[in-house]
DNA sequence: TCAGGAGGTGGGAGCGCTCCCACTGGAAGC
DNA sequence: GCTTCCAGTGGGAGCGCTCCCACCTCCTGA
């Protein structure tokens, strides 16, 4: 299906095929005259083989001496080493991903129905551990944005032409579109935080539920009644389980939950659904927000209609991101480990690549208490 | 001399060289038995040769079918075209890098002490309107945070070895590792940002200093008489010109500079240099902080000091990112459009690729004028 | 004494693509 | 009638690496 999508053109090059050259080929001169090819200035990068013949040692020997291989003896492999030094010889990777089927590379790729999602600075912390992590395996890290239709087909691509080792998905939606492609891919796949509606093999998670859970237990022991939930996207499984774990909170409490106020884990859907809930119920004593920036946008509405934070009205949010503390008051949060969870999404991956079984992950989270709440 | 720092080692495989081996070769049973090789069920992904086959052409005429290359017949194309879609062919681009010489990537490289730099929306919005730019390009992005040891050995490792089509380069510092590497490398280089002390001939940057003077010039139109600076690091380009701009307006309207209260862009640094301040000046009137998050953080500091802001002290900002929404009072501050210079700079750097020769570019800031100031 | 390793070595066949080039046949030009 | 041209075609040589395998040389131990 997401197969009959893809158009050949969109597949393979598009009418710029004269990009298929060899670089610096075409426009030079043929070589007639009769001088020795001495030295031509643009001098290519050197190869193997000239490091190897340099070396006065065979290929072989050579690339086994760089990939520290055993079956090499001392003086070879130093003079190999001597005449990598002395050529600055760096391995082709191309050419090594072609031999051995590894790309070297790992995308992570951001869903979303446009590119803003990215702004979001959870994903920065995200890609911090995911860095550390692939460093260490040595890998690349490629990113992806499949927040727009082109780059939504460039990652369909990227699945099916093996472009890299294997993918941390993140962001999914409900019926997103990655999520049959993630099905048909041929490469490992983890995904960071669990998609709506399935379950995939291999994901790290937060306990979304658990610390939502907290976050509105802290709001009834300080004596709150009438607790309401700013949501974010509830076609995420992010979203649903942060309301999931409000309300059983409350239910459990002997309290009556909200029904959801729904926001997109924005600072001015916060805001906005900050207002709604204000018309709607007055009374509202404590407001747990489904993330940092909509907790954000509920101060923002709150000051303007003159409401005071905790006294009238106490907030809790969600992330402890940077915004946390910058808020006024500073917002009492859920902390949830993302540079961790980048990481171990990323060690998974490796694991994956490397051919092991690893289990599913679920990170913990822990409130913070500031005083927003 | 870049070239000394580099072990052997690490510029090739460190010891794993396992790693380097035909996958499933190696743990498969040698096929002994006569039975013919019907079909060996973990499939390899079709090969251009075996569209070739079932189109009943060449491998050329298929290949160029494919690039949508001239001197392939209408018959031929479409039988090519029918092949694929049979076979689910995808072309591999690793073999198409390595016969092309292209690598279909760019890389963004952060340069920065250590990785918590990224945690900057600032990138986020670099990222957003870089990837807009290479997805029309067709090129992807390789993200590499120069941020640890590791990390600079690996992307001096991938400057050498030509493992990207061109780098993009942000952050860098005054005598930044990555400059030497940046001046020796083979590949085309962009820097996102002008380096202190060194003019590199395509770089796309901001307004800084034309910026900061805007928003000194609109502290003093607002009748602020001793306006102050919250530096962001001075090892940094745009720390110094955004100084620059602060002084050269205080000079013109015939006020004294302060000297520069050094911070590094991050908001605890600025509530640490307005606390300073407010200790050595108490008679301040007016703040320019070098961002926005400094300028979070001077409001802090401001708020706790129970001075009031704009009244007290009026406080201009820089970037206009989100957190300049979110502080109370919302933040005056200088635009800057982020994902512009994210987009001019990968550009220029397709550009370059394709062998042109762009020109510098340094986009306008404007200031936005909110509740602070 | 000779079999049996084990360390060392280089040849060569890939990996899957692009693109040069030599060749074909039919249309156009004279 | 001939040459000239050009769209169309496929063979084959790369691109720069890895790794299988055959072989060679010592060094063991029986």
């Amino acid at each position: 299906m997401a197969e009959a999508e893809l158009e050949l053109k969109e597949l393979c090059g598009d009418g710029n095929w004269k990009r298929y050259q060899y670089p610096g080929v075409a426009n030079s001169p043929p070589v007639t005259d009769s001088r020795s090819m001495a030295e031509d200035p643009p001098r290519r990068q050197p190869t193997l083989d000239e490091v190897a013949e340099r070396a006065g040692v065979s290929r072989s020997v050579a690339s086994r001496a760089l990939n520290n291989a055993p079956h090499v003896s001392r003086a070879k492999r130093e003079a190999v080493e001597r005449a990598v030094r002395q050529l600055g010889y760096v391995p082709n990777p191309t050419a090594r991903a072609l031999a051995t089927q590894q790309t070297g590379a790992a995308a992570l790729v951001v869903s979303g129905e446009d590119p803003s999602i990215f702004a979001d600075p959870f994903f920065a912390q995200v890609i911090v551990g995911a860095t550390a992590a692939l460093e260490d395996a040595d890998l690349h890290l490629m990113l992806c944005l499949a927040a727009s239709d082109r780059g939504r087909k460039r990652v369909a691509e990227l699945l099916r032409s093996r472009g890299a080792d294997g993918v941390m998905l993140m962001a999914l939606r409900e019926d997103d579109p990655l999520l049959p492609l993630a099905e048909e891919t041929r490469m490992p796949v983890v995904f960071g935080g669990r998609p709506v509606g399935a379950a995939p093999r291999w994901y790290v998670d937060v306990d979304n539920a658990g610390g939502a859970r907290e976050a509105t237990e802290h709001l009834v022991a300080r004596g709150r009644t009438r607790v309401a939930a700013l949501c974010g996207r509830l076609d995420t499984e992010a979203g649903r389980a942060r309301y999931r774990g409000y309300r059983d909170a409350l239910l459990a409490a002997g309290l009556d939950p909200f029904p959801p106020q729904e926001g997109d884990f924005t600072e001015p859907s916060g805001a906005a659904a900050m207002a709604t809930l204000l018309a709607n119920h007055p009374d509202v004593d404590g407001v747990f927000a489904a993330n940092d920036n909509m907790a954000a946008g509920a101060l923002r509405t709150l000051r303007e209609a003159g409401r005071l934070v905790p006294d009238d009205v106490a907030v809790v949010g969600f992330d402890d991101l940077a915004v946390a503390q910058i808020a006024d008051p500073p917002l009492t949060t859920v902390h949830q480990p993302i540079q961790a969870l980048g990481r171990e999404m990323a060690r998974m991956l490796v694991s994956l690549v490397n051919g092991q079984e690893p289990t599913p992950l679920i990170l913990p989270t822990r409130l913070v208490v500031r005083a927003s709440a």
